[in-house]
DNA sequence: CAGAATCCAAACCGATACTG
DNA sequence: CAGTATCGGTTTGGATTCTG
């Protein structure tokens, strides 16, 4: 594996590798749903509108596999999973809300940006 | 617009849904590349391996309408294109940062937790 | 409840060719 | 140089159905 620093990323650098797999809008969404304690797999969907059933099963396997989250099966009838953010994980949630609250923050200067920019395609449409 | 929370992120939400557009590795690639000053189209191109044209010319304009980068046309012939980060982008730089250097100090974290799952399924199987 | 399996449409993706 | 346009191929995503 190569190398690879901040400011040129090799396709075959293992952190970029990882970078790609942390940096979706699920394994986002989904850490800060499971920021105050364990949820259950339902619960976890409702805290998510719009996620489907199969998106979250993909993402909690793969944040599973990473690390970043358990799976606790307690055997109860019906089965009752529940996931939870490992140590690994917790240590994530610092620099995903700094990226949340940016977008909170920015919001207005970024719709500014947009009605500028739609503007000047329209124009020289 | 709903109105949404960390705790619960709605379809709808503004800052959700610019949350999906900054919140992918290439807008964070580019910006990091773009940190240090303006570079050109290819300048960029070259920083990051194995990025098409294509997806570097749609995420640059994705950027770009978000008002994240600035796109500056000097006349010569041929024309060159410069890109640069603008004083909003570069309020991102910093969350993004802290992001990527996670991902690279917890990465044998992240590797022995993807060896003792794949080690899981590969029993369970 | 917590998924796995399946199917189909839609989005994306890289490669190629072309342009001012 | 800095793109646009196009075209298969593949991946993705949603909806639905089924199960222990």
């Amino acid at each position: 594996m190569k190398e690879c620093s901040i400011e040129k990323f090799h396709a075959q650098c293992p952190s970029r590798e990882l970078f790609d797999q942390i940096a979706d809008k699920w394994s986002m969404m989904i850490l800060a749903v499971l920021a105050d304690g364990p949820l259950r797999f339902n619960a976890i969907k409702r805290g998510l509108e719009g996620i489907t059933q199969k998106a979250l099963t993909q993402t909690l396997r793969k944040l599973e596999r990473n690390g970043i989250v358990a799976r606790n099966v307690i055997a109860t009838s019906p089965v009752a999973v529940e996931y939870e953010i490992t140590p690994l994980g917790r240590s994530l949630i610092e620099p995903f809300k700094a990226l949340y609250y940016w977008t909170r923050e920015k919001m207005p200067e970024v719709e500014a940006a947009r009605e500028a920019f739609d503007k000047r395609m329209q124009e020289s449409a």
